[in-house]
DNA sequence: CCTCGAAATGCAAGTTTGTTTCGTCAGGAT
DNA sequence: ATCCTGACGAAACAAACTTGCATTTCGAGG
């Protein structure tokens, strides 16, 4: 389903820019920013959420902090891809916690995890969950990350 | 740099788990499900904003509302892995916007990119400018996302 | 050209939330 | 035993959010 939200505005967007870097904030100064007032900033801001064009509100929490040092990239490749063994593991993939992302991809993958745990055991025994234990991987590719580059979910705004 | 900060108690990951679900959740709240008064909430949040535990406080925007609605993931290898040019691959790929994540890794490759465009033409002037202007890259594959299963930065926490 | 209605705005009041202050208490070191 | 540090809760305070309302803007008809 793509999106059938009204167009936004270049207020919109100015607004959308503030909250992707900084949602705490306070709608005076982002009306100030935009050249408007602070309830028309907030009327936007939730009408915008309710639309679902801001998805959410969320704190970014620095893994490492947490005990979870280590970023994973895996590229799994499927035995069968009907419709319902595919089904099957986006479901079960989506539901390990440690599984930061999972995009169903084309090209010599079928699916591309983000993986976040505190060491390579964890990894090992989640491999084992996730792969082994399931009948339906083929085969799977590991990235290892020795430094997380550049992160976030920022996505560039056109004006 | 590992992680020098305090170590977190479990009041402090029951806030986390909170706040990285809904940044947007009063304290007063938080104090009720933690069993906490409101200002201790506060000053917990705050040191943990301070020693770099919270990396941040962010909208998350629907790629597609605002005219990206595609997601690829490329996998990267250079010619070169001298330090200097992984350096200077680091700075180019962050650079630009349409870049949202960038992780330097082990294995069949130095770079994974997670990129969102608005369409695969904007994609191909993309790899022009980051792939082949820069003499640096051997080869790069292509994953487009024909479903964004699981998106988030949520880690999951002990407890 | 004018009128009408829908939608968005700014202002101002009212409410909720966040922040600071202050006094108290527990644990550790002197 | 005393001091010092760090954290807590209660209450006062400041700031931000939210709502109601009159006004403006803009476009479609008449």
């Amino acid at each position: 389903m793509p999106f059938s939200p009204p167009a936004l505005d270049s207020f919109d967007l100015a607004i959308l820019a503030i909250l992707q870097r900084d949602n705490t904030t306070p709608q005076r100064l982002i009306g100030e920013a935009v050249n408007l007032s602070a309830p028309a900033v907030q009327r936007r801001i939730k009408r915008m959420e309710q639309t679902g064009v801001i998805a959410g509100n969320v704190a970014v929490v620095e893994p490492a902090a947490v005990g979870h040092p280590i970023t994973i990239f895996v590229e799994v490749e499927l035995e069968s891809e009907r419709a319902e063994m595919i089904d099957a593991a986006k479901r079960q993939f989506s539901a390990a916690p440690e599984v930061q992302q999972c995009y169903y991809v084309t090209g010599e993958a079928d699916f591309i995890l983000v993986i976040t745990v505190a060491d390579m055991a964890a990894y090992e025994a989640l491999t084992r969950k996730l792969f082994f234990d399931s009948n339906n991987v083929r085969k799977f590719r590991t990235f290892v990350a020795m430094d997380r580059v550049k992160v976030g979910l920022t996505v560039p705004l056109p004006g």
